[in-house]
DNA sequence: TTTTTAATGAGACTCATTCTCAATATAAGT
DNA sequence: ACTTATATTGAGAATGAGTCTCATTAAAAA
C-alpha cells in the first residue's frame, strides 16, 4: 500500500466515511498533477479514463480532501474555484498574471505574521485568508 | 448640482453613456450608506422606494460604478459579491468575522509596499489584489 | 452470508449573475 | 420643439458552479 493510499483510508476512517474507488480515483487524479484545476476539469479527466464517477461525488470527495488539507482550495473570486494537491506542501498564496493566465506561487513569512499582528491588535485570531496579487508583466 | 451628481455624469460621459434616472437612482443607493451591501439588497431597496428599476439594470450600472472607482467591489469567494462606495476613500482591505459575519477594513502600508516587492521581484506589476483574513474572536 | 448503513449517480434544483430582444427613453440634429 | 437615431431598459429566459434528493448500489459489520 502506498504512502498516499494510506493517508487517505487514514482520513476517511477519521471522518467516519467509507474507502470507496470513486474517493480513491478522485485523489489520484488530484495528485496526478501539480496544477490549479477545476472540479469539471477533476470529473472529465475521470470521465476520459472511463471511471464511473458523478460530478457530485468529485465535488463531495474534493470537499472531504480539502478539510483534511490533502489539497488547497484557491477561490477566484467569481464563484469558481482551483483545486491543488498538498503533498506535504508549506501554505503558500498566488500571483495570477492577467494576461496569460499564468499562476505563480509565493509564501512571505513577514506577509504572514503581519496578517496575524493585523486581526490580533483587533482582538482576532487568524483562521484562513485570502490574498492573491493579479499582476501585469513589467514592460522592460 | 451636487458633486457627486456631476461626478456620476462625467463618468457616464467618459464612458460614451447616458445620464439616466436609473443610473442615478442606483448610485445614489449605494453612496447612501457605507455599508457592505450586495446587488439584490441595493435593488429591492430601490423598489421599496417605488423607484422602477430591474436587476439587469442594478448589476449593469454597479459594473459601471466599479469600472470607474466610485465603488469597491468585494468578492466573497463563494460567488457572492458586496459593494460600497468609495467616497474619497483609501483603499483598504477586509476583516471577516465567521462568528458573527462583521466586517472590518484595514489597511497597513508595510503590507503594500510587500505586495508590490513580492511582484516585482518576479518580473510583474501589481494591477490588483484581493486579501481577506477571515477570523473568530479572541478567547478571553 | 446476511444485514445494516453509507455512498453513489442522475438529474432536479439553487442562486447570483448575465443575456436577449422588444419596448422605451435620451440626446442629437433640424 | 419635433423628429430621428441610437442607447437603455425590463421581464424573464439562460447560464454555470455547486448542492440536494432519493432510489439504487456497495461497504462493512454481524
Amino acid at each position: 500500500m502506498t504512502r498516499s493510499k494510506s493517508l487517505l483510508i487514514n482520513i476517511l476512517r477519521n471522518e467516519g466515511l467509507r474507502y470507496t474507488s470513486q474517493r480513491r480515483a478522485v485523489w489520484d487524479e488530484l495528485k496526478s498533477s501539480t496544477d490549479h484545476r477545476d472540479a469539471e476539469d477533476i470529473y472529465l479527466c475521470l470521465r476520459r479514463k472511463k471511471i464511473r464517477v458523478s460530478r457530485a461525488t468529485v465535488y463531495r470527495t474534493i470537499d472531504v480532501l480539502v478539510k483534511n488539507n490533502l489539497v488547497r482550495k484557491m477561490e477566484l473570486g467569481d464563484g469558481r474555484a482551483l483545486y491543488e494537491p498538498r503533498i506535504g506542501d508549506e501554505h503558500h498564496d498566488h500571483i495570477i498574471c492577467l494576461e496569460t493566465g499564468k499562476i505563480t506561487e509565493f509564501y512571505n513569512e513577514d506577509l504572514e505574521q503581519l496578517q496575524e499582528k493585523i486581526v490580533k491588535e483587533r482582538g482576532y485570531e487568524l483562521v484562513r485568508h485570502v490574498h492573491q496579487l493579479f499582476v501585469r508583466p513589467l514592460k522592460k
